[in-house]
DNA sequence: ATTTTATTTCGTAATCATTCCTATTTACAA
DNA sequence: TTGTAAATAGGAATGATTACGAAATAAAAT
């Protein structure tokens, strides 16, 4: 694979994490799949090779890595969801209602916003766009 | 109280539902809370005259006038959240971290985004901003 | 190579929001 | 006033998530 996951590494020791096997698969099932994906879509598609993974470390791994900003997460019908963070670009996303597939969106009018309500501090946002990507919009029929 | 409940009994005749009291104090108490509140929430406010009011009729109902776009629905760490719908114009809200207050903004780019990413098919959208609103910026001790 | 420290297991249990079930009650139309 | 369809109470069930604690394992530091 030519991931660049030496980057994924660095980031943990720098936090004084350690790079264990199971976390470094999570990490690549995620950038695999980049698109937000539950506890349990990651421990079915690591099943196969760790049939026992427990959930508790499924769970703490997605908290450690949210935590660290390897990861962002989101809540998608109820369940939280996580995918690999891009820290590059400040940037959203859009997701497609059938597939799951996220699509980077540029712009954002924070300041826009800032501007109009100008008493109130904004300390965060939330942006997401939901609707059908280009192959599940051919794909649907009428 | 000079509100205008009566559109909301005509909303929930249209709809062919009915007019009972526990629903009417839930808008009531929404109505008044003007902020997203939470099914605890609501329980927790009503107990007093409905100590006995089951999740069940209050979760119920919440989903039912959701639906009936009476109410519009959010998020919040983890849990559902509602507030009363404005349905005369598009908005979408400031929450104050603090206290819960609502703020509409009215700037919103979706056709932005629409010709950002020509291919896809939006369909919904969510737009929140968070942060601390005026008396709680004011209220903050450094 | 040895030690130290973090991580995982694993089984189980607690928690919390939400939903489901059934008998009973209520709103409202006829 | 009566019939019936909708709504409610009360509690159990579900499902996601978190927690726990001790033993086993693995990573990194010396």
């Amino acid at each position: 694979m030519g991931n660049n996951l030496n980057q994924y590494k660095d980031k943990l020791r720098k936090n004084k994490l350690k790079v264990t096997e199971k976390r470094m698969r999570m990490i690549e099932t995620l950038l695999e799949g980049d698109r937000y994906m539950s506890a349990k879509d990651i421990q079915e598609i690591l099943k196969p090779e760790y049939p026992g993974m427990s959930y508790d470390t499924i769970y703490r791994n997605l908290y450690t890595l949210k935590d660290i900003e390897v990861l962002e997460q989101t809540t998608l019908s109820g369940e939280m969801h996580y995918k690999i963070a891009c820290t590059t670009h400040h940037h959203h996303h859009f997701i497609c209602d059938d597939c799951g597939e996220t699509k980077v969106i540029r712009y954002c009018p924070v300041e826009t916003w800032q501007s109009e309500l100008e008493d109130v501090e904004i300390k965060n946002h939330k942006i997401e766009l939901y609707g059908l990507c280009g192959a599940c919009k051919e794909a649907r029929i009428y």
